[in-house]
DNA sequence: CGACACTTTGACGCACTTCAAAGGGGGTGG
DNA sequence: CCACCCCCTTTGAAGTGCGTCAAAGTGTCG
């Protein structure tokens, strides 16, 4: 579950950075300090689609979908979230969404209301919100540019975004199962795995194992993700 | 490349409202108060993408339309703008779309920074900068569940979404060609064309001409919206 | 009236879906 | 430790909805 392939060197990380004290004026400090931890099972449900939405989360470790069921049964994902990703944070009283976790999976809840208090007396908590909810808005825009290309634009531009975001090297162990992908894409499981078959014979990734993908050829997969 | 082709016969507008005493404490009111009025004949550019996004806009006459031109040439929209609506606010510096004038359009433009000076000091500001931010990503949110839905179910979709926001009885005047819908909504303007020709057969709607489009039985509307 | 831009209609091809069955791979019990 | 089972993934064959290419229809403005 924990494994670690990468092993920095370096106490100070990859960036050379020294973690920042836990500061006051920051929605993630607010959230380290006054948020508590709890843990939910692989496939367990965090909230439901129009339940209130009293409380947002950080994920600390795993991995968390959210989704929506529509009337005729088929299932959209909305986006995964990954450690260090806020989810829950919606402007509406009730989320649009559903979130369930799709591995074992940590976070930090805390209380919107407190949250909400706190940006009242800090201007720069409210900045952070509203910076996190245009973060979420951005990612959605992308989200749509990838659902009007081809299956093989899609697929790529999928693995591309997953790289980036777990930033191992160039091989990805991905969380999600080939159905969260489809319904993240807007495509059949059976198309999903065609296309990464089709990917692997174009020598642009390789497939040591069903969840395991290496990028080849990340200038190909970029091409395709015209 | 200037053809006014609208010619709105009263200083109150189509809708017939004097406008709402300007209100300190809302996002609204410091528009009214501290922005400035702009015309923009149709589709002259308003921005373009990664232009920095200095200034915000809301939509006083007319239609605005935000698009992105892929590489490869497609275009996509991301959102129809019609009076009343707030577009070109961004979390970011850059605007991610470019957003044009489809009819002849009057807008109202503050500067970003003047905003969001205000924000600082007035959190009730802040809150509805945020809580406008909110509602884009519902509609982004929105506009993915058509994406993925067969072409009949987007265009009935698309068909109820602008009845809704135009909200003149059950006939729409719909702004936007064809290719603006087509590009909406990830389908080829034949299929646009096709699709309402065959909802028209189905009795669903009438269709006076190409752009006046007559809601006949929103019930059959709303089940293809599935 | 004629030119031009937009829309509609038609015929055909293809990418993706659907339906079906055959692989893995990992965990549990014998 | 092997065997079996279950679930997920892959592969195959056939169907279809939408895209592409082409041309005709419609409305508007000069």
């Amino acid at each position: 579950m924990l494994a670690h392939t990468t092993n920095l060197n370096s106490p100070l990380g990859r960036n050379g950075r020294i973690a920042p004290p836990v500061a006051t004026h920051t929605l993630a400090g607010s959230l380290e300090m006054m948020g508590a931890a709890m843990s939910y099972a692989r496939n367990a449900e965090i909230y439901g689609e129009n339940e209130p939405a009293d409380y947002l989360y950080k994920v600390v470790s795993g991995t968390v979908r959210t989704s929506k069921i529509l009337n005729d049964g088929r299932r959209q994902i909305g986006e995964f979230y990954l450690p260090g990703d806020i989810f829950g944070l919606e402007v509406g009283s009730e989320h649009a969404f559903s979130a369930e976790a799709i591995t074992d999976v940590k976070v930090i809840v805390i209380k919107r209301r407190a949250v909400e208090a706190l940006a009242a007396r800090d201007n720069e908590i409210a900045r952070q919100l509203w910076a996190t909810t245009g973060r979420e808005l951005q990612r959605v825009q992308d989200h749509i540019l990838l659902l009007i290309k081809t299956a093989q634009e899609r697929v790529a531009g999928f693995l591309l975004e997953m790289a980036d975001r777990i930033k191992t090297s160039n091989e990805v162990e991905l969380p999600m199962s080939r159905q969260d992908i489809a319904d993240y894409l807007g495509l059949t499981i059976e198309t999903v795995s065609r296309t990464l078959t089709s990917l692997e014979n174009a020598a642009a990734i390789a497939l040591p194992s069903s969840r395991r993908i290496v990028l080849r050829n990340r200038t190909a997969l970029r091409q395709l993700n015209a």
